[in-house]
RNA sequence: CGGGGUGUAGCGCAGUGGUUUAGCGCGCCUGCCUUGGGAGCAGGAGGUCGGUGGUUCAAAUCCACUCACCCCGACCA
């Protein structure tokens, strides 16, 4: 490709809405431009990159049996309505209607789709299992689209989804895809790890997510130093520090006005780890009370996790009703027929602050057991720096990471709820056991550019460049004729070159190989007019070498071909 | 949805009631010249100052409303 004949509009300035790195080089380089919040355009360079990573993930998938579809966009609103993700979805659903008035979808995803046409078209246990996948645009209309392609509300998804008979097949097809992924994400070069995650809107099977570790990603993950556990932040395990208090008598206080646990704290002159936060939540109308220590967050997913979607925190309202003072006042002291769970970090511990049930009251000396009974000690907190290891008490880091992909053991959610079954052996029928699988494309872009950049722009890894190689002429005549002739000969080799034939100063066309990050510059300068020589330069080890035209070639035959 | 911020030429910015044509740098176009890290000279094009409504003799500038985008949080496969 000639630089002339493509369309690289690079940027001299750094645009002021870009903040991350990612964001910064893919508008500056001429990967993307912003249509709207959320909603970008990729330019050549950029879809080339996408391809590229397309193309790897098509020869995994195909590797592990999988067999690609094309699925609409456009999507009734009747399968999701069986599935009943037309309300879960909530706000994140982008809806419309048609001409008749009936409502549609833009797809964020296609389980219901892939179990529709499963329902129609699987019969038997003979044409189990199933690997289907596509590489397609979804739509989620994000409360807040992030880091230019990293969270936008149109993106490209490879979506797979197993089909098997039952939950040993399930297995291995979740096996199959962890092998893949992690071949996937290998070839185009992130470093990356996997960690144990959470459903969320999916369901609650087994489930696992590919990261990226990079400062501007927005997943917060938890890894041991010195075992394998790794988490997501929002379900993470861990061992809280400890501490021990020495006051032991029940006794009320007055604390006016002070709700929060820092306003508390810092009046009473004690530690924010003395205090217990008492919260009130209902689960189907029923209130129940969770207990977390004053210096840890309640873990919203964990909850879920525990007592299902339908827990929420109580309103004003219920909470004056039940506990007879406000938020900020109320504890499990005294409370009749209101089941009380407590984080682990209470279990067996005792003198806390908290609540007295009386507005500008706390009680302190509270300890479970004695004062109130515990009906069960869960890990509800949010894991935090100073937390240990739970397998081997070893000490955590908590790290940035972006997701690139995500596997999920879906079982028989869909299945069940859309009638998806197949025919046994002996006749009877069963639903399908499913599994789905997803790899953000454009994720898998940014965090190659997050990792790998340096102060002069992108660096590439060879597997999913643009171009191989770009080769820079330093002048607009006799010099571009030679380059010219280099050129066609890497192009005759099958390999993906850039010609960067434009009428421009050596210094420009630098800086701007140095930003598009092509991995392999080769210069035809001087050296080339007195000594026949040409310049190899490689981007990423900034390390050049002077050669033959004929050891060029083969040097760069043979990089291109180790890939 | 809460908090903060920004909208003036393609990009980055200055101008915050009154020099009758709104500036600067970069980019762009034309010509000359130049070719190893964003060259030089000369000439030129490009803006209903995000939008609407108001105040005023006079608005990019003041007021109200509104839209868009960015960041933090909430949320989030």
């Amino acid at each position: 490709m000639r630089w002339s004949n493509f369309f690289i509009p690079t940027m001299r300035e750094n645009p002021k809405e870009a903040e991350t790195t990612a964001h910064r080089l893919m508008l500056k380089a001429g990967l993307v431009r912003m249509l709207g919040a959320g909603i970008y355009s990729y330019l050549p360079l950029g879809w080339k990159v996408l391809q590229n990573i397309a193309t790897i993930v098509r020869e995994e998938m195909n590797r592990i049996g999988g067999v690609e579809f094309f699925l609409p966009v456009l999507s009734p609103s009747d399968i999701w309505e069986e599935s009943g993700r037309w309300d879960s979805f909530g706000d994140e659903l982008f809806r419309l209607k048609d001409r008749k008035g009936r409502s549609l979808c833009l797809s964020p995803t296609h389980e219901e789709i892939i179990t529709h046409l499963a329902r129609q078209n699987i019969k038997s246990y003979k044409e189990l299992p199933q690997i289907w996948y596509q590489i397609q645009t979804k739509f989620r209309d994000e409360p807040r689209p992030r880091s230019a392609v990293v969270r936008a509300r149109q993106f490209i998804m490879k979506d797979s989804y197993t089909m098997d008979t039952d939950e040993d097949g399930l297995n291995r097809s979740y096996n199959l895809h962890f092998e893949a992924y992690t071949k996937i994400f290998t070839r185009c070069g992130l470093d990356f790890f996997s960690v144990e995650a959470s459903g969320g809107v999916m369901g609650t099977g087994k489930s696992e997510e590919f990261m990226v570790p990079c400062a501007s990603g927005e997943d917060r993950v938890v890894r041991c130093t010195s075992c394998n556990y790794r988490a997501n932040l929002v379900i993470s395990d861990s061992k809280p520090v400890e501490f021990k208090s020495e006051d032991l008598n029940l006794k009320e206080v007055s604390t006016p006005g002070k709700k929060t646990v820092e306003e508390v704290s810092s009046f009473l002159k004690v530690p924010s780890h003395r205090l217990m936060k008492s919260l009130l939540y209902t689960n189907n109308n029923k209130p129940i009370f969770i207990l977390i220590r004053g210096d840890y967050e309640a873990a919203e997913e964990k909850i879920k996790r525990h007592f299902g979607e339908a827990i929420r925190q109580a309103t004003e309202e219920e909470i004056l009703n039940t506990c007879k003072a406000d938020a900020g006042f109320i504890g499990p002291v005294g409370l009749e027929n209101i089941e009380i769970y407590a984080d682990t970090a209470f279990c067996k511990k005792h003198g806390f602050i908290t609540g007295a049930n009386k507005n500008n009251y706390h009680l302190t000396g509270v300890t479970p057991e004695r004062d109130f009974k515990v009906k069960e000690y869960i890990d509800l907190k949010l894991s935090h720096r100073g937390d240990r290891c739970i397998h081997c008490n070893g000490e955590l880091e908590f790290i940035n990471a972006i997701e690139v992909g995500h596997i999920f053991q879906l079982g028989k959610k869909y299945s069940i709820s859309m009638g998806a079954t197949f025919g046994t052996k002996d006749g009877a029928r069963l639903p399908i056991v499913m599994g789905s699988y997803g790899i953000g494309l454009e994720r898998i872009m940014a965090s190659a550019i997050e990792t790998f950049a340096d102060s002069d722009g992108i660096c590439w890894p060879l597997s999913i460049a643009p171009f191989k190689v770009i080769v820079v002429p330093l002048d607009s005549k006799e010099l571009l004729e030679a380059a010219l002739n280099i050129y066609k000969k890497l192009l005759q080799e099958g390999i993906e070159v850039l010609l960067d034939d434009r009428d421009q100063t050596p210094g420009v066309k630098f800086k701007d190989a140095d930003l598009i990050g092509i991995p392999f510059r080769i210069t035809v300068g001087e050296r080339y007019r007195e000594k026949n020589k040409v310049e190899l330069y490689d981007r990423r080890e900034k390390k050049t070498v002077y050669l033959s035209l004929e050891d060029m070639q083969r040097r760069i035959g043979e990089i291109c071909s180790r890939e």
